[in-house]
DNA sequence: GATTTAAAGTGTCATAATAACAATATGTTT
DNA sequence: AAACATATTGTTATTATGACACTTTAAATC
């Protein structure tokens, strides 16, 4: 009876299907991050221990949106923060291609396919509350490789990919960035995503030219040198004045 | 028996809440075209006609990519051509939203949810023999809009949107063009694509840095005036010299 | 309160890219 | 040979970019 219930609420409640991964990126102490959580997974008299990016299956009255955005709020505690598809996973075979690596995956080889879309979502951690974040999880180094799970590696690099393409389209670096922040922590912080230097005089040239950047009447504190000026940013500016043709490369 | 077979094949065979919506773009004549399909929908003594996207389910052992394959060459005859995911659809309502419209929807509104990958196509129609294409497929206007069925008129919407955006920064523009071209072949057609026009001897400036564009021995055959000098496009070179920072816009 | 420290903030020049603009060349047709 | 239709080509003024180094300012230290 008990395998009946769960049954039926698999089925009337998810889509076993479908799924939903967000690798969540996050700015801090000028390092981008990533959350991971850690999944056990017990098999036989072991017990395995993986990596992997949050993930839900989507639920039968759901849009995929609200899926990602249930993720990120029992994952992190957050709502309403910035989340886009970017790819669907759907390789059927991508338990079969770590059969040789982990014990655990064999007995699993005949499960029901699962084609997951991947989602790439943006907080500024400034604003995260480390309790919120899920026991199991943390923050990770999105440059220190480690080892994932299923394609969970395969979904990080096209969730990397597609943020730098975003970015130099979209003020997407507002997302990572506190509401009040430094032209040298927005510079540093494309450094830090696109792997590169900008000199400051040509960045500041260059983002000079953004109306919806709107210089502050408040400087920094608590820093032992010359506080800098904080910018914000006005979405509704952005709104009004974008074209299609602007860029954000340096 | 027949409800049988039809049923264990749904559930062997494909994945039934999956699906991929295939937006094909060719482009003739100084058009843009897309490929639709009639759809005649028997609702009790009527018959409702529809106009779609090719789509098909996934089958259970394919990914997303061979289901695309395998929709273009069962539509179009042709095999090798460009393809890529741009979009998920998963509005759980997309039936209800047109419930008052259409009569036949109604009693589908309990019918299982599917989720829709989207695929845009690139083809080149000097290569599309009419005879291949299948009996209630037509290519129409892309700008001439047109009711379409369930949620297939935002899936055009984000293909076009997709497909303008990697323009820019892809060589599609070579998938959608014969062979051998013309430099005001290519630029009529990214002008309706874009919507816009250009300076001619603007855009030949610009496109002659292209190294992968590769100015041929032959001229163009057939027209009563002075024949054009026909391009090819190399991808290799292509390959070797792309950088990142390259784009396509004028 | 003078000095040190650390990062903020700022300007020039040479080169490259862009936008606006029109006349000539070359095949085909009549 | 003239008319036609499109191909092909160059200049100039403006703007964007990339390379480059010194001065300013607040806090911390002596």
């Amino acid at each position: 009876m008990e395998e009946d219930t769960s049954n039926i609420n698999i089925t009337i409640e998810t889509i076993p299907t479908i799924s939903v991964d967000c690798v969540i990126f996050g700015y801090d102490a000028n390092e981008l991050k990533v959350l991971v959580r850690r999944e056990t997974v017990p098999f036989e008299d072991k017990v395995f221990l993986e990596w992997k990016f949050p993930g839900n299956h989507v639920r039968r009255d759901e849009d995929i949106d609200a899926t990602a955005s249930r993720i990120l709020k029992e994952q992190t505690g957050l709502e309403n923060i910035f989340a886009k598809q970017f790819m669907v996973f759907s390789d059927p075979n991508r338990l079969k291609r770590r059969k040789q690596d982990y014990e655990w995956v064999k007995p699993r080889l005949n499960d029901d396919r699962v084609i997951t879309v991947g989602f790439y979502s943006l907080v500024n951690l400034s604003d995260v509350d480390n309790s919120t974040i899920i026991e199991d999880a943390k923050w990770a180094n999105a440059y220190e490789s480690m080892i994932l799970m299923f394609d969970h590696s395969e979904i990080f690099d096209e969730a990397l990919k597609k943020l730098r393409y975003d970015l130099l389209h979209e003020p997407l670096v507002f997302e990572l960035l506190p509401e009040k922040f430094t032209l040298t922590q927005m510079q540093k912080l494309y450094e830090v995503i696109f792997n590169t230097t900008y000199d400051k005089r040509n960045y500041r040239r260059k983002v000079n030219k953004m109306a919806y950047l709107i210089p502050l009447d408040e400087i920094q504190t608590g820093v032992s040198h010359k506080p800098a000026r904080l910018y914000s940013f006005d979405r509704e500016i952005y709104e009004k004045t974008r074209t299609e043709r602007f860029d954000f490369r340096m």
